[in-house]
DNA sequence: CACCTAATAAACAACG
DNA sequence: GCGTTGTTTATTAGGT
């Protein structure tokens, strides 16, 4: 709470602040107590790593695999949750984002701030920037890593080969390990650096530069720091390279410190370590050293290890860093040569994230088979298989990710860019436009919202109307409304004068939204036809275009996954924001009131109700007021369309009224 | 450029 | 009188 009227005084607002701060204070005190943290995926029991094993059978080593995987995804999800993905919450996770946020911060903003007001402050295109400059070093980590773990995949190799003879049973099932354990880190690395590139798509406006922009980004990627020093070399020639190093050196320790972080948390790796093998101290230490080695040393240059140049196909032998420089400057200064070994270095990342993508959808799925869905269900928005070639046309990883879905290279279907409202002001909004399934986007990345203040790419009206339909009897009063954005949203935990008028605003302004007066006072409820109507224009696609793809691909021409796949990605076309799931979920299980992934989670789970596709019950929504005098309805009711437009009049709520078309003819 | 939609701000009334 | 709720109008901005 005190953060919010901070955060209130620091933005400023123009007048009224006061009296709605406080009030605004109760309501959060209210619903933070009520919510806290609800399902939030943390608190699955994983058994912990099997550690102790010298030797194993295959069978004990899929295990153990798949106990690391386990660790890796719960190592993400401790990462969300302690606040990396962002503001939101101060105390516990301070110590994190202070590690975190001061590199970047110092970069951009001369004059030091305190974390939180950093949380409070960062605006996305700045959090943006400092994503990009982590990534950034992922990449290049990553690349080295790679070839590290090639180098050392050889070397075992070569080992085994010489020493396969003594007792060939015995090393090659070390080898194995060791290879697995490669394997594992690789995918740790791979994950985490793909939880980087996740949560700068949260930020980020393009996240899909690979074809054009393509130079901008990824140049900075490959080499924040040498390509300074060529232009330094060039440009400034008469200053002392010594002094630009030092600096470099201390910029680069400190966002080195902030990848490390993420690069080998020590919680996994120490069961890694216990399974070198004899010979294997290496694959685990040159990971580490890797890893660490900026961190390590100072004054180093990522471009310089191990007395040697790490300039691609360069390899010349520098005695020390200062040589090194030279070595830099004279060698791979800025010149054409040198500008397009940056190029091919920037494919090489990208093949890099492409592959990245690919694994971790592997581990997705592995994941998913465990029965590891992390609170979070896949099974409505996404497939989990979308083609990589779909997800990522680019190579990057944009969507949102909470910590429900950490691994998730899934884009929110329609959302792609919705939810890169990067940059631009508050008033950006983007929901409808793109007919994101907000249902389902939020139950993706409900964590993330919840926790980061990041402005949730969705019309003011389709969020106060998720958040009825998300009720069980679908109806909430002002202030239950009031109360789901802030439970739902950090970012709706300030400005609350602001968003709550707006919220008002919209509860009168649109149609769709019938007030109906009840025992205790007024709820509002959803029309839904009338919130169909109000779609239609838009429609960027073209919903008859999808509509005639899926009534064509219905004839069985593609094959079924596809198909579902379609179906499914269109379906939010179809049905405007939010139909799905919440809609139907609440309306079969109660239990779905605390969040939006709560009603989720059975589905996904017990799979029954209806795929995401054709889940008829969406259309459920003419609401019957509890305990309602039925003569409440009409003041707004559009009495006409459907007869059945007042199921709540005749019908129980579950309403399997089929009107499934309706979405059909009311956007053709 | 016109038009539409959404966000924001603000004034105001009714009500408890 | 105050705060909440609800309605309404105006302005601004982005998208088409």
């Amino acid at each position: 709470m005190m953060v919010e009227s901070a955060s209130e005084t620091i933005r400023s607002a123009p007048s009224g602040q006061n009296g709605v701060g406080s009030l605004s204070g109760q309501a959060d005190g209210s619903s933070g107590g009520a919510t806290g943290t609800t399902a939030s995926g943390t608190g699955r029991d994983m058994t912990t790593g099997a550690d102790s094993n010298g030797e194993m059978s295959p069978a004990e080593l899929l295990h153990f695999q798949q106990q690391q995987a386990l660790q890796v995804a719960r190592q993400f999800l401790l990462q969300q949750a302690s606040g990396l993905s962002s503001p939101g919450n101060n105390d516990s996770k301070q110590s994190a984002s202070a590690v975190q946020v001061p590199v970047s911060v110092a970069m951009m903003s001369p004059q030091m701030l305190t974390p939180q007001q950093m949380q409070q402050i960062l605006s996305p295109p700045q959090l943006q920037a400092l994503l990009q400059q982590q990534q950034a070093l992922m990449l290049q980590q990553l690349q080295e890593y790679y070839k590290k773990q090639q180098e050392q995949l050889h070397l075992q190799l070569l080992t085994q080969q010489q020493a396969g003879k003594p007792q060939p049973k015995e090393a090659l099932g070390n080898k194995q390990l060791a290879f697995q354990q490669q394997l594992l880190q690789m995918q740790q690395l791979q994950q985490q650096h793909l939880l980087n590139l996740q949560r700068q798509g949260l930020v980020s406006l393009q996240p899909s530069q690979a074809s054009g922009p393509l130079q901008t980004l990824p140049q900075a990627a490959v080499c924040p720091t040498d390509l300074p020093q060529l232009w330094k070399g060039e440009g400034a020639p008469g200053q002392p390279a010594e002094d630009s190093v030092k600096q470099e050196g201390l910029d680069l320790t400190g966002t080195a410190a902030t990848a490390t972080s993420f690069a080998a948390p020590p919680k996994v790796s120490p069961p890694l370590s216990h399974h070198t093998l004899p010979n294997g101290q290496p694959t685990v230490l040159t990971s580490r050293r890797d890893s660490s080695s900026h961190e390590e040393t100072p004054g180093s240059h990522p471009l310089y290890g191990h007395g040697e140049c790490k300039w691609p196909g360069c390899e010349t032998l520098c005695e020390d860093l200062g040589q090194f420089i030279k070595h830099l400057n004279t060698e791979h200064a800025l010149d054409d040569r040198s500008t397009a070994q940056c190029r091919v270095q920037m494919q090489v990342v990208q093949q890099l994230e492409i592959q990245l993508a690919k694994e971790s959808e592997r581990l997705q799925a592995m994941m998913a088979h465990l029965h590891m869905r992390p609170s979070e269900p896949k099974p409505f928005s996404q497939p989990v298989t979308v083609s990589a070639a779909d997800s990522f046309p680019d190579g990057l990883v944009h969507p949102p990710t909470s910590a429900a879905a950490p691994v998730t290279p899934l884009r929110p279907p329609g959302l792609g860019s919705a939810s890169l409202h990067g940059g631009g002001p508050a008033r950006r909004r983007s929901s409808d436009k793109f007919c994101s399934p907000i249902s389902s986007e939020l139950a993706q990345n409900h964590e993330f919202y919840k926790n980061a203040d990041v402005r949730p790419p969705f019309t003011y009206a389709s969020l106060i109307r998720q958040a009825i339909l998300e009720t069980p009897d679908r109806q909430l009063t002002l202030n239950e409304i009031y109360n789901w954005f802030t439970r739902m949203f950090a970012y709706f935990r300030r400005n609350t004068a602001t968003w709550k008028n707006a919220v008002r605003h919209n509860l009168s302004l649109h149609k769709c939204f019938v007030r109906v007066e009840n025992v205790k006072g007024a709820v509002w409820t959803v029309d839904e036809r009338e919130y169909q109507k109000r779609r239609p224009p838009k429609m960027t696609g073209s919903p008859t275009l999808v509509k005639n793809m899926i009534s064509g691909l219905s004839y069985g021409a593609l094959n079924a996954s596809y198909q579902a796949a379609l179906a499914e990605s269109s379906f939010p076309l179809l049905n405007s924001p939010g139909m799905l799931n919440p809609g139907s979920a609440s309306s079969l299980l109660p239990l779905s009131h605390d969040d939006v992934g709560a009603p989720l989670e059975p589905l996904s789970s017990n799979g029954s109700s209806s795929p995401p596709r054709l889940s008829p019950p969406q259309y459920s929504h003419q609401v019957q007021v509890k305990e309602e005098p039925a003569e409440a309805e009409e003041d707004r009711q559009p009495g006409p369309s459907l007869g059945a437009s007042n199921p709540s009049t005749s019908g129980p709520p579950e309403d399997r009224d089929l009107e499934e078309e309706l979405p059909g003819e009311e956007l053709s």
